[in-house]
RNA sequence: GGCUGCGUGCCCAAGUGGACUAAGGGGGCGGAUUGCAAAUCCGUUAUUCGUCGGUUCGAAUCCGACCGCAGCCUCCA
């Protein structure tokens, strides 16, 4: 029952045990706020919110998580420049863009967004530390770490300074050695005010580096548990961080370092600043995917591999998560239509009796399901404590997804009044989806299902009473063209034993208008084919919903009655 | 060149020495159901895990070589 996680530092698999127990400190690098962000800053926050909710749901860990922004930064300040803004008011706004992302994408465990303008004071204090302790010395109005002085400095890189010649046998300039890199940064004429901080050594601005250990000591303490980021992030900037706040404070940084693969588009890496990606990356921004998908099916996808692999980002690939995603929106739907209670309303998955079904006299069925959903709690466990494996952990929950379909079938519950049946399938379904939410999916129903708009419901369902007349006279033709019609406004139809249900799989402009011009043209063809009564029908149908509809020379008009 | 990793079916993806004659998803194919669909259910779709050797009673899993791919060594989640 322990947990086991990748640690980068050592490259292998170690047992978690925290520093203090039944407590969590955990840091993850967040993005730098001057380009709005991609589908690859999602991974790290979604894989960590993960992380928290099953640490917290089913180990019962108090989690501190602190994810930095950075808002000062030579990139910020130029694509300020750039824009002709000002550096804070374009950080702002892209910080925006960020929170709205991580709130679809229901990122909601983060307790603390440093931010790098609103600590330079710590930063200063923990540079002073380091130059008077000579593993930082000063040059002119810059301050280099002293990589020379620091014995184990790349351990987490495997990378040894002296060796690192290679490629850049660039001059070092001021510095010391090639390796040592700046903590300070000394005010240039061309930068706007704004980013020019009062330092013991002059005016000027903080490195890279230094913001996260400052932060992360401020917030988490000396030593914490969890440091986490991208892959490429170990080097330079995570080893310089261990550099840097192991140096200051003699005691060991983060015990546990997680990095997560990157995500790919073309078997390349995404990346902001990479000139070739710069056309695909418009459509990999969080906010124009947010536009076509919704924030559950992101996460999903992220979840769907193991964090540290590489995601291949398509549009096909989506797709086909989302089929997959949408059969447990299926599943849970067809549970709440049996009218016995709200599947989303589900127990904590923290409370183990919400794997304890009683099948009572319900039979082999209903042992069988029993069996898997007790079962189910110990194997997405497993999985999870292996290194947080959501890939292994959602494949469970696929697995009962076809339990309770399987149940719902044989038992015909759509199509009896078996209260016992279906509370059964509504806790079954239930234990299923507490196991997603412990991972921060299936936390509501879809929006998109009923369309939000009052008058689109009663109109679609009209025209499906319509359907249903003709079905009923074996009028099949016309039965099939409604439910053609409705299938290109993206509204899909089941017929089920208890009638026909409904759902938007896609949005589509002027849904209402679109519907109603099919009622128009339904009535059309009943009139073609003499069917009377059913053209009437559909007209007082429209008429009770406050829809009237005017036979015309040039053909039929329609207006809503009242607004 | 140095340092991390990776290579599993048509696609995605778990599994890292023995319940693997390899999860799960997408797709394909057959059947049930349906007026027909859709959805759902049942069945089926890798004797094989980049290639070649080795270790072992036993390897997708360990070792070696080779081939291919990615990341880092400069900013990057």
């Amino acid at each position: 029952m322990s947990i086991r996680i990748y640690n980068s530092l050592s490259n292998s698999k170690e047992p978690f045990e925290t520093i203090e127990p039944g407590k969590v400190g955990m840091y993850l690098c967040g993005p730098t706020v001057y380009k709005p962000s991609h589908i690859g800053h999602a991974v790290g926050p979604v894989i960590f919110d993960a992380i928290k909710r099953y640490l917290t749901i089913f180990h019962g860990y108090k989690v501190n998580w602190v994810v930095n922004i950075t808002d000062v930064e030579d990139k910020l300040i130029a694509e300020a420049d750039a824009q002709g803004i000002g550096v804070f008011e374009l950080a702002q706004r892209v910080e925006k863009n960020y929170h709205d992302a991580l709130a679809a994408l229901a990122v909601d465990g983060v307790d603390h967004f440093p931010k790098a303008s609103e600590n330079i004071t710590q930063i200063i204090e923990m540079i002073e530390t380091l130059i008077s302790t000579d593993y930082a010395y000063v040059v002119g109005g810059d301050v280099y770490f002293n990589v020379s002085k620091d014995d184990d400095y790349g351990k987490l890189s495997n990378r040894n300074p002296d060796d690192q010649t290679g490629q850049r046998e660039l001059a070092s300039g001021p510095k010391k050695h090639p390796g040592d890199f700046a903590l300070w940064k000394q005010a240039r004429e061309d930068e706007p005010d704004a980013v020019k901080y009062d330092s013991p050594w002059g005016k000027g601005r903080p490195g890279w580096h230094i913001e996260c250990s400052a932060m992360s000591k401020r917030l988490l303490g000396d030593s914490f548990d969890i440091h986490g980021g991208g892959l490429d992030l170990i080097f330079p900037h995570h080893e310089n961080e261990i550099a840097q706040s192991e140096s200051c404070t003699q005691k060991p940084f983060a015990k546990f370092w997680m990095h997560h693969g990157l995500t790919r588009f073309n078997t390349k890496k995404v990346s902001k600043s990479d000139p070739e990606m710069q056309a695909a990356l418009q459509a990999m921004t969080l906010s124009t995917l947010l536009e076509e998908y919704s924030g559950e099916l992101l996460r999903f996808f992220i979840l769907s591999t193991q964090y540290r692999s590489p995601i291949e980002y398509s549009p096909a690939e989506l797709a086909g998560k989302k089929k997959g995603l949408t059969s447990f929106h299926r599943l849970f739907k067809r549970v709440n239509d049996l009218g016995a209670g709200d599947v989303y309303d589900a127990p904590s998955a923290a409370n183990a009796d919400t794997f304890k079904l009683d099948p009572q006299a319900l039979g082999d069925e209903a042992q069988q399901l029993a069996a898997s959903i007790a079962d189910a709690r110990d194997r997405f466990q497993a999985a999870m404590d292996d290194d947080f494996n959501t890939a292994a952990a959602l494949a469970v929950l696929f697995e009962l997804t076809n339990s309770v379909n399987r149940f719902i079938e044989v038992m015909s519950l759509e199509s009896s009044d078996d209260a016992a049946g279906k509370s059964f399938a509504l806790k079954a379904a239930q234990a299923l989806a507490s196991l997603g939410q412990s991972l921060g999916v299936f936390l509501s129903a879809p929006a998109a299902a009923s369309g939000g708009d009052a008058l689109v419901g009663q109109l679609v369902d009209a025209l499906l009473e319509v359907r249903s007349a003709c079905r009923a006279e074996k009028c099949f033709e016309l039965a099939d063209k409604v439910r053609d019609q409705l299938s290109t406004l993206g509204v899909v139809v089941e017929d089920k034993p208890t009638g026909a249900t409904w759902s938007i799989e896609k949005q589509s402009d002027d849904l209402q208008g679109n519907l109603i011009e099919a009622h128009i043209q339904t009535r059309l063809a009943c009139k073609a084919a003499k069917n009377f009564a059913l053209s009437d029908m559909i007209r007082d149908r429209l008429a009770g919903i406050g829809v009237a509809l005017e036979d015309r020379a040039g053909g039929t008009t329609w207006e809503l009655a009242n607004g």
